[in-house]
DNA sequence: CTATTATTGTGTCATACTGACTCAATAACT
DNA sequence: AGTTATTGAGTCAGTATGACACAATAATAG
């Protein structure tokens, strides 16, 4: 069943969806060397929200995810990476969003099973910035990226949510390669450094980074050069597809 | 309110806890240099499960899997680690539980609360196997420490979620100190070494493990000897609080 | 066409950590 | 008093890491 108004969703969701279960979604992408994460915009207009959703009767948390995902950026085959699960019990009914429900329905009902307590399971993605086209679902005004320190005032206990996402994915880094879904199929050496500096929120010594880069084995070295830059050109680079997610299961070194 | 029968609970249940969230306790022992689970008999007497419960309507889930811990084994303040939420569709209402539950109760309703979709929780702790007094909850037949290596037939997806438990403890292990409530006050290196070897399921150099825990300083050596055994005294330790603990959640050195 | 300049690829070196091994000290038992 | 197994400490080669050095080079300026 598809649910194409806010009031279908809002008599269906609870024949359609698990109670008391919630996915949120902390989508990261690059822009400028900087760090953004994917926000939605409630109807109160100050406020923001991640891209969560609910999980199908008969559906797996890891689609559900996977589902909400693609429902906000387009998003296939990414990697989504469930984290933590966050349960508080005051975590939700707060008023803002029960104004921004009232806002979207005129009779929504304060009992409604959208206000319900809801234990939510954290999932985060690294996405190529370029790749994303953001459109905002339809209960929200707008679907934007936002700088991991400048954020805006967020829902609930989402602040919580991106700083334990990004906390668990800056740990994750010395066992997991990243890149893949964040840059283009070549790149050089200094693009994907400028990665883990962003992700790690601080500089690597570049020569120690080729190193390290290199004896991994997940990177293969292409003949050509990058040319467009001014001074020396660059050797470009592509992920070894199969060592990456081999490295992805099994772990690289000893990291950062 | 308190729920003193069994047919109180099965009445009550859907007004107390939260609907399609459960928790699952994988608690870890030692025994004769063997690290044990605890496991609870269903009434069907073959399957056994994993000591897990379900969370209080305004009760967090770190709280939820605290109390039925201590409702388990008697522990309390005892480190408990979330590690994975566990969502696959068909993760409930199996064949086995149905039985085990239409033993409890003749009047059991095959629609009923339990046998609803949960999505579970995971937890892990590690305990001194002496300080442990298991006990049978109401609707179990027993309590019993089990052999990794020798599970019984287990309920559901409970023998994915004690592996989870034993990888993520593992990794963690690099990480952080571990031991803490399954020594005595006082202990030898070669006990604390034992329960590293243990866990790891591989033999460790007696001295480079000598060296490393004494390098990460949260062992204070004491300066009493360990009598009773043949041959050479060896030093007892025990684990300074503070930097303990404070390496919990900052971290060793690189680890094993 | 040549010099400048910033960037890149590679090399060096001191330090720290690891795994494997050695050896004297020692406490209980014979 | 000698034997024996275990402990505490030390050595040493191999490896990874952080900091730094330097020549090669592609675009630009003159």
């Amino acid at each position: 069943m598809k649910l194409s108004s806010i009031e279908e969703f809002f008599s269906h969701a609870h024949q359609l969806y698990l109670p008391a279960v919630s996915i949120d979604n902390v989508i990261f992408g690059f822009h400028e060397n900087q760090l953004k994460v994917l926000l939605l915009q409630l109807v109160n207009k100050s406020v923001w929200a991640l891209p969560g959703g609910f999980v199908g009767k008969s559906e797996h948390i890891d689609e559900a995810a996977a589902r909400i995902l693609k429902e906000r950026t387009g998003l296939n085959d990414i990697f989504l990476q469930q984290f933590y699960t966050f349960g508080q019990p005051e975590r939700s009914n707060n008023k803002i969003l029960v104004k921004a429900l009232q806002m979207l329905n005129q009779e929504f009902d304060k009992d409604h099973w959208v206000l319900q307590r809801f234990v939510t399971v954290g999932y985060y993605a690294l996405v190529e910035y370029a790749n994303v086209n953001p459109h905002p679902d339809e209960v929200s005004l707008a679907c934007a990226w936002h700088d991991l320190d400048k954020l805006p005032e967020l829902l609930m206990d989402h602040a919580e949510i991106i700083k334990k996402a990004l906390d668990e994915m800056r740990l994750k880094l010395s066992v997991q390669p990243i890149g893949y879904n964040l840059l283009p199929k070549e790149f050089t050496m200094k693009n994907l450094q400028s990665i883990y500096e962003t992700i790690l929120g601080r500089k690597l010594d570049r020569a120690n980074f080729n190193r390290k880069m290199l004896s991994s084995g997940i990177l293969d070295r292409k003949e050509k050069h990058y040319s467009g830059g001014a001074h020396k050109a660059p050797y470009l680079y592509s992920f070894n597809r199969k060592k990456y997610f081999k490295a992805l299961s099994s772990g690289l070194g000893r990291g950062f």
